[in-house]
DNA sequence: CGTTACGTTGAAAGGGTTCAATCCCTGTGG
DNA sequence: CCACAGGGATTGAACCCTTTCAACGTAACG
């Protein structure tokens, strides 16, 4: 082993990712071919622009590490937060079809990227099936992820949305590997209320509320789930079975 | 002319919906190898179910005529309709995925389709270029139809909702060649509530006040469009210029 | 011609927003 | 090292839009 690589020059092969991300279903051989068109450059400092709206479509974006937001402008101005990306989770699916970017992508946190230039996923995935496939995973979770994003909107209150994007975030992280009831969150407040179609005031209200009931504490960047049990209550699930992989 | 082939067999080539549809930019030999794994059956009566969440997947759909609902349920019951496919839409796009409806998918009316073996499809794909990337359109607009829904359930008054609501219809009736100001529209209110995230007596008292300031009027099936400046106006659009295709 | 589901209209209640004041944390510069 | 600035978070009170509940009207279907 004689090239020392930086932490941001981890391979597929040796990232804790994989799971997660993209290489899904490849066996070591093709993980090793993905791993060669695999660009990676030095991390995104907190508040930088991984792409914007109207930049040209090259490639697609897998998260190593930090936090993106992706976002958007109505026509009067208001900022719309489509989603937020957390490791192993791939963005640039919005590009696919008009080969230009229409949101914006910005690191909320210091961040690392791994960049997949789309060309060569392609001829790639001429001779790798499953990558084809994978390919398809990844773009229909961002679809299932807008309907379900919508349903939240639609059918659920304030507290519930809170309560069900804390969830999801906990449910998240445990699926990465980490204690899902303990977790640091680089998201200001702001836009997790942008997210939910909420004020920055109510959203506030409930946090308070939901750590005076011992439920969930969020203060600074650390989120700790002292109930479980109870916030599920808030969502109105039905918790007989433990497991249920919900992402994003 | 030997054999005369019901309105239900009309082949690509001599389809009307060519430029909202699969075919856009292919040419003339490759359209006529699209219509050849084209399936077509006899229409779906209103009430009859394209597909149901569970089912596996093995076709997308294109919508020939008629209109289709596309909707879930909440876990505690209630319906989510996440959109309306018209003449030219493809639908099926939830399962590409996981291989299985993740959605029910409803005719609001009488309704052809053609059905696309996506086996075949992808076949396809390997020997025409355009192909794939019109695959990749047909799902991308799918995905950003979601982020749409999102955006108007967010950022948008009641009022504004429908307004946008007819107006996208609008726009997608003039799309297809159509009247953009006068069109049948053989969908419920209370679906469209639904889809809006309001109640049906919210979409009534709205759609009352825009039939007395004489903006638009839908009785029964019947769109009228009155006064598309104050219909934008409602929605909050700047109209210097008419033109922009927004569809779904 | 009746039944059923959809649509309409009214009045009251409530959840979230709005506006405004204050607090608090972080980073900056003297 | 401390003071200050600025953006985000918090808290309170009034308001308003949408929902809710209920009653009635009406269109479609058998």
């Amino acid at each position: 082993m004689k090239e020392v690589k930086s932490s941001f020059h981890v391979s597929c092969k040796n990232c804790g990712l994989q799971k997660v991300c993209f290489p899904t279903g490849l066996n070591r051989e093709d993980v090793e071919r993905l791993d060669n068109i695999v660009d990676r450059r030095p991390p995104l400092k907190k508040g930088v622009h991984l792409f914007q709206a109207g930049d040209s479509f090259n490639a697609l974006f897998a998260i190593r590490a930090g936090v993106i937001k992706l976002y958007s402008f109505t026509d009067n101005g208001e900022e719309i937060v489509h989603g937020f990306y957390l490791p192993g989770d791939v963005l640039g699916i919005d590009a696919l079809g008009s080969r230009m970017h229409q949101y914006n992508a910005m690191a909320l946190d210091t961040t690392s990227v791994c960049t997949l230039p789309f060309e060569k996923l392609n001829e790639l995935s001429e001779n790798i099936p499953n990558l084809s496939q994978q390919i398809l995973n990844v773009i229909s979770k961002e679809v299932l992820d807008g309907r379900m994003h919508s349903e939240l909107l639609i059918r659920r209150n304030a507290d519930q949305r809170v309560a069900q994007f804390i969830y999801n975030m906990s449910e998240r992280h445990r699926h990465r590997g980490y204690a899902g009831s303990e977790f640091r969150l680089s998201i200001l407040h702001r836009d997790v209320a942008v997210y939910l179609g909420l004020t920055p005031e109510t959203v506030s209200r409930i946090l308070a509320k939901f750590h005076a009931d011992e439920i969930v504490t969020w203060k600074k960047k650390e989120v700790f789930i002292h109930n479980m049990h109870r916030l599920q209550d808030v969502i109105g699930m039905h918790h007989e079975c433990e497991k249920q992989t919900i992402d994003r």
